[in-house]
DNA sequence: ACATCCCCTTAGCC
DNA sequence: AGGCTAAGGGGAT
């Protein structure tokens, strides 16, 4: 199947949007990237404004696609809405297409859980352990792939299975969060209806769900894009271009202080959310995407790298 | 090689 | 009430 985007009105790049840390399960295939989306293997490459897709079972529907990757997000207007600086419009720049992608809740809920105290790669092989031993598997172009796990198969998996899977001290959280969903005591896409500080009250109601698992819940999957999360990344790029806009005391404790207090939080997100606007979220993904890169190539300010003793 | 630190935090205890 | 701490295991340095 074949997609066409024109670059003006409906910029979008693949490559950054899959690898920028939002989603944990596509893998390069040589020239293709290849995931799970909606119970279905997708297979999927970008040349221009041309998009080229596979899915088993087959789709036809182009919808599943443009929902997925948000391509009905009218991408010009959000960036004109966030460039509230320089610093801003340039991680636009340098990432341009980046796109908020929209996950399952469900999938996206339980991923977050497992991300609680862990780097990129350690979440990735989370969800693939658990995948392969709770989900269904499906074979295309002789590659294995694993639908995410039902709630009902992780509500009774044993805790043992659950640790055996590297979840740690998250198997409870887990376990409990399945039951809960489960049982239909709460109804995830029921939230999609619901406000913003609503829907966060209602998914800090779950065991393993503080502020910043809600936040990436909102945003990546419930449509919530004025949710701005912030770890331990978000605090970084605001101590190395926004550290401005908060009192010097609070900056002095933020470069001492690894994690930072649930008061900090709330801050800094408030921050976010005003200076920002509704789509904070993407100006945090752009934020975001711009640090890691800076980080990594050691272009960051001797002092920023070496802010814990 | 090898140690040491860090990680897209939460929850439970004072 | 808010500050401190423990909690897998893999990756980075």
């Amino acid at each position: 199947m074949k997609l066409q985007l024109n670059p003006a009105t409906t910029p979008f790049n693949l490559a950054q949007t899959l690898t920028c840390g939002q989603s944990f399960r596509w893998r390069k295939l040589g020239a293709w990237w290849a995931g799970i989306v909606h119970e279905k293997v997708v297979k999927i490459r970008q040349a221009d404004g041309t998009l080229n897709y596979q899915t088993i079972p087959e789709e036809s529907d182009s919808r599943f696609i443009e929902s997925y990757f948000r391509l009905d997000d009218d991408l010009p207007e959000i960036i004109s809405q966030i460039s509230s600086d320089d610093c801003i419009r340039r991680a636009v720049r340098s990432c341009t297409g980046l796109r908020i992608i929209r996950q399952q809740p469900w999938e996206c809920l339980i991923s977050y859980i497992c991300a609680t105290h862990k780097n990129i790669p350690a979440i990735k092989n989370v969800i693939s352990n658990l995948s392969k031993e709770f989900g269904r598997r499906v074979t295309f172009d002789q590659h294995d792939f694993y639908t995410f796990p039902k709630p009902s198969a992780l509500a009774k998996a044993s805790i043992e299975q659950l640790k055996a899977c590297k979840l740690g001290f998250r198997a409870d959280r887990v376990r409990e969060t399945a039951r809960i969903i489960h049982e239909q005591q709460l109804d995830l896409e029921s939230l999609r209806e619901a406000s913003y500080e609503s829907a966060r009250a209602t998914l800090r109601s779950l065991p393993g769900v503080g502020p910043k698992v809600a936040d990436c819940v909102l945003l990546f999957s419930l449509d919530k894009l004025e949710a701005f999360p912030v770890d331990v990344w978000m605090r970084r790029a605001i101590l190395e271009y926004y550290s401005d806009h908060f009192p010097p005391a609070f900056i002095e404790r933020m470069k001492e202080k690894g994690s930072g207090t649930p008061r900090d939080y709330r801050e800094i997100r408030l921050f976010g959310q005003t200076y920002f606007g509704r789509y904070a979220g993407y100006a945090q993904e752009y934020l975001f995407a711009m640090i890691r890169r800076q980080w990594t190539t050691k272009e960051t300010s001797i002092s920023m790298r070496r802010p814990y003793k």
